[in-house]
DNA sequence: CTTTGCGTTAACAAATTTGTTAAACAAAAA
DNA sequence: TTTTTGTTTAACAAATTTGTTAACGCAAAG
């Protein structure tokens, strides 16, 4: 049972983003992992020398997928509407592979400042600055009521990732089970939309 | 220096509180809320047995002060919207003293489900419940656009909750000071409701 | 004044978790 | 076949963290 370097590596962080960001176990321990993937514990810093070093490019490599993704959306050419409808449909469903990415993020920045910080440096995308123009001439053509970019922003991130973040708490307020979750949260991807542009979603 | 016992208690209750809910170090260690109590860790042991109970009181008491609060708004008999405005307001104001509850709620109902099963048992309060025949009155005057009680709650939450929890990456993202987005979270008051209903928020 | 009991502390013990290392192992190169 | 190289493992060491305990101090009760 030969497991090629590379193919262990990958293996290692693909379990271990499915504890952290699937399962939303943040404190999983090295051991944890290593079980996870079905390697001896020593693997984990034969790769990556410290737990520590492992959790920043697990979360680099994600984050960047993720911004990557968000990003080409914002950056597009579509027309407004358009464009923010593939946006919620993107995070939603970046959400739903990794529903505690976000919750990830916070407990890490909370206790690590500077991460965020230096991440922000590096990959610097402030989404509100790509579609600022664009919404300003909505609001300009009367097409959508006053609102800095700031807060439409937040307004979004908010509607999509919320329902994902508080997955266990609002499932066990609302008696759903895992599928059933998972169709409220499709539903929402129209929700969504009508909730921001007070219209319904074409198509 | 003799602290009366039910103070020190209370004392270190609330050091925890501030460390877990206020600063989101959800994994601050028994030494950690001893130092920012300014006492022995062993009082930790002594009235609360382990960390783990110590925790569950914590969240206990913290969730059902917050249900109170915000059940009391729902349950009262103001006119949709006034009570509506209320409940964002309450939900605001709760979460720019306790930001990092939900992120705690979270990570701790990740790992043991349970919890929030015999929570919800215990406290059942599904608030949806509390707004569906009014909600359901609205839409049917066509005041609202037609959407369920489970959405707009969810709406709701997500809106309120979500800028609170992810204030460190806002934060960054946006480059603002804790004041200016303190700023940020208190006009928001008006922009959810606006949101949710499509028109400025009264008075 | 002595005793009793609660609150407090320091010191200790145990468990958990991370990180290191030397040896084992297998495949490719010599 | 032997050597070499990269991978994997078990065993060990160190650090962190939780939980326990015995002793100390002080105030109120006897």
């Amino acid at each position: 049972m030969v497991a090629e370097g590379a193919q262990t590596e990958k293996l290692i962080k693909e379990k271990a983003k499915k504890l952290f960001f699937q399962k939303g176990f943040l404190n999983a321990t090295t051991q944890e992992i290593a079980d996870e993937a079905g390697v001896n514990r020593a693997l984990i810093h034969y790769y990556f020398r410290s737990r520590e070093q492992m959790l920043d490019i697990l979360l680099d490599e994600t984050m960047r997928e993720k911004k990557e993704r968000v990003s080409s959306i914002l950056s597009s050419d579509l027309p407004f509407k358009k464009k923010i409808a593939r946006y919620i449909d993107a995070l939603v469903d970046h959400g739903l592979n990794y529903p505690y990415l976000d919750n990830f993020i916070i407990s890490e920045t909370a206790r690590h400042p500077d991460k965020i910080k230096e991440f922000c440096s590096k990959v610097n995308v402030k989404s509100s600055d790509l579609i600022s123009e664009q919404l300003a001439a909505e609001i300009k053509k009367k097409k959508i009521a006053p609102i800095t970019a700031e807060h439409f922003m937040v307004n979004l991130s908010a509607l999509c990732n919320y329902p994902l973040l508080a997955k266990s708490v609002l499932q066990a307020i609302h008696g759903m089970t895992d599928t059933s979750y998972r169709k409220f949260l499709i539903e929402r991807k129209q929700i969504i939309y009508k909730t921001i542009f007070n219209e319904e979603m074409p198509e």
